[in-house]
DNA sequence: TTCATTTGCTAACGGGCGTTAGCGGGCCTT
DNA sequence: AAGGCCCGCTAACGCCCGTTAGCAAATGAA
């Protein structure tokens, strides 16, 4: 599904520098000029690696998808409990969102930037994405795994909460990524009320 | 805290306008011509009745902020069981959301637009509010009517997942703003794991 | 050496931006 | 009837936007 062919390593740099800039300002607030200053360039400069601004956006916007795909994929494709596939997807996530979480922002509050059809194509991917967790806990829940009156609902309070990430993740803080996948799930799974020890149904 | 003398009505309908061409496009994205053609004017007409852009999303985001502050207090200051004042604190958060829920969007989206000091007021804003869930949390965790290794984890995924809520909220949706409310409470106090009724600890 | 590729420059294009100045008609109050 | 306000208009200001054309220096392969 993802291909990718390699990006010569100064398209690749204007990515890096843009995903940046549009997660700090958005964008629709980051001139092409911003950019092009922030590469050491020129604005028209840019013209020789890029074919718009948009596009920019498009490749960051539809490659983090792929990520998200496939780290889905691998999490789930094995035959484990249900909720322990859950757990894993949720592993999954967290670790793109912590992999590049300016690239993350991006994707998740800058898409409507992306005009038509772009827009309505990464919808599609990204209801497609929320519908594999929707039906991941509804396997759950039919297998007495897990337990919720509404997997849709479920579904969308759990991508809610694993999305803030990139608003407060540091590389530098205390906790791995992985750790904080593992807090994360915990406390979703187990919800707040005081019950049990922390590693599972009794 | 609020007092907000009451807008004339034609700039109140400015800044209904406007906040929904800010959520559906964002800020920067709006124009004023555009904002003007929405409302059956020129461009020039709108500095009539407001001194600048900026001023509309500053009353917007100040606005709202007084409302979940309001919400808050209201709901918390009873000498209540602190699992049922987080509740309650739950329900009174999503009726703000679902109440205006274009100024919700725009009030958890587009605040990064606003220049300082207003900027950072916000934050201190909204770092404040998050702090006191995170109270509310550690309190309940002191009384043992709650459970989570760390509340302020816990008051940052809480808030992620209500604050989604204004992305997919439909007014005429099946569902009435309380018992979304009761839902997502239902959802973050007990988690996905099956172990009991859904009315509270044992 | 030659030649294509990569990379960057300068200059400019048409157009949209937020905002202001100045004007004029309605409308309410007195 | 008069004065003041509310409201909207036209025209324009200076500025920034994304993008293109044409050119030149460096680089590396043949």
């Amino acid at each position: 599904m993802s291909a990718a062919a390699p990006l010569r390593p100064r398209k690749a740099q204007i990515d890096r520098t843009a995903t940046a800039l549009f997660r700090a300002q958005g964008f629709a607030a980051t001139s092409m000029r911003e950019l092009a200053t922030a590469l050491g360039l020129e604005a028209g400069s840019l013209y020789s690696h890029i074919k718009s601004k948009e596009e920019i956006l498009h490749r960051v916007c539809f490659g983090l998808a792929d990520s998200f795909f496939a780290g889905f994929a691998a999490a789930t494709h094995e035959t484990a409990p249900v909720a322990e596939q859950l757990r894993q997807a949720i592993v999954a996530h967290v670790r793109v969102l912590t992999h590049d979480s300016a690239a993350s922002a991006v994707f998740l509050h800058e898409w409507r930037h992306l005009s038509e059809p772009a827009r309505r194509e990464f919808l599609a991917l990204r209801d497609r994405y929320e519908g594999a967790f929707r039906e991941l806990i509804a396997r759950g829940v039919a297998a007495g795994e897990l337990h919720t009156p509404d997997p849709a609902f479920a579904a969308l309070t759990l991508l809610a909460s694993l999305n803030w990430l990139p608003n407060w993740y540091r590389p530098e803080g205390k906790l791995t990524p992985d750790e904080i996948a593992h807090r994360l799930a915990e406390q979703l799974l187990s919800g707040l009320w005081p019950h049990r020890g922390s590693t599972g149904p009794a």
